[in-house]
DNA sequence: TAAGACATGTAAGACGTTACATGATTAC
DNA sequence: GTAATCATGTAACGTCTTACATGTCTTA
């Protein structure tokens, strides 16, 4: 399906980067639903340029140090666009290990088990918080359809799912809790 | 990681079973946190049968249909115990296509990102519903801690998840309502 | 008797991670 | 000067999907 090639193209569509630039922009807004290692990078964008749907210019920063800035061309923007006006059925549901280890939890202590979804409450609970605080220093909607628009809506998105996330880690907790010793 | 190891031992830790048995359970009670093709299944056995961590027998069906009923050794029960006593960092957030589309929706028009956002909510409600029905017909919580616990709380961890992801679309298509128009 | 379910595999290629590899620039 | 950041790649390996491949059994 080719999905990162999609998510390199939407990036550019905004503005100018390098695969460096790419590659912190897979550790911000994009990292709440797409992301991606450099080793996966570089090749890829080698490849786009390749098919004339990106292009790049290398600039010299400093002394010697080569960057290659790229941009979107003509094509890519056509491609992308065609590619976002799909629309296709539900993907599988997403992989969850916790979810796993929580499924054939009987096999292990009831007491360790607590303590695995205390700890993943923990830090599921830490997540929401940077979340949500990401969202509070958002400038609020200013009722334009552009780009902030979408960068706010994956935002409140992120939150809502990590937000369901605690919940259930709180409930299984409950539910732990209040079950008689296997014993 | 080997998931997929994991996945096959939990489930050989409940009962006694043959692949294509492994293969409807990833349409059932597993579909909710994990899934494999038979084409990934069948190798994962026999490799998992050469590291002594389960076995099988053949049995004849009817004339002359050959299944492989498989069972866990107590090694691969160990091996199972070991791994689900783990705590782990949280994963990666998990990849969204439809989020994708969203974060860079304003290179298409409203109306056409407002058709594709309704026929996915469309979409997520039928899931919601089947998920909510198949928690209804599950026996309630009796109380110990045994395979149904796992059973139920996944199954209320998917409900959880789906009704979050309504209510996402459901603000994203009230959101991009009431952006005026681009032009 | 035909369709759908039961049953198990292999092969090729795409996708993704971890490790290897190198070098320049900036801030302390 | 040294650590963190900037910057770009390749190689090996593991995971996963799609296609190829075959044959039996059950139900209508």
């Amino acid at each position: 399906m080719r999905t990162l090639k999609y998510a390199i193209l939407g990036m550019l569509s905004r503005r100018e980067l390098t695969g460096y630039d790419m590659m912190k922009e897979f550790d911000r807004g994009l990292a709440n639903f797409w992301y991606a290692s450099h080793s996966q990078l570089y090749p890829e964008l080698n490849r786009l340029a390749g098919e004339g749907l990106i292009q790049y210019e290398t600039s010299i920063k400093g002394e010697s140090l080569e960057r290659k800035v790229y941009r979107i061309t003509p094509e890519g923007m056509a491609d992308l666009r065609q590619w976002l006006e799909q629309d296709e059925p539900l993907p599988p549901t997403p992989k969850d290990v916790f979810r796993l280890r929580m499924y054939f939890g009987d096999n292990i202590s009831r007491s360790r088990l607590l303590e695995l979804t205390r700890a993943q409450l923990e830090r599921r609970r830490q997540k929401l918080t940077f979340l949500q605080n990401s969202l509070d220093h958002t400038e609020p909607h200013t009722g334009r359809f552009d780009s902030a628009t979408g960068d706010r809506l994956v935002l409140e998105g992120a939150v809502m799912r990590e937000s369901a996330m605690v919940q259930w880690l709180e409930h299984c907790i409950e539910t732990l809790e209040h079950c008689k010793s296997e014993e």
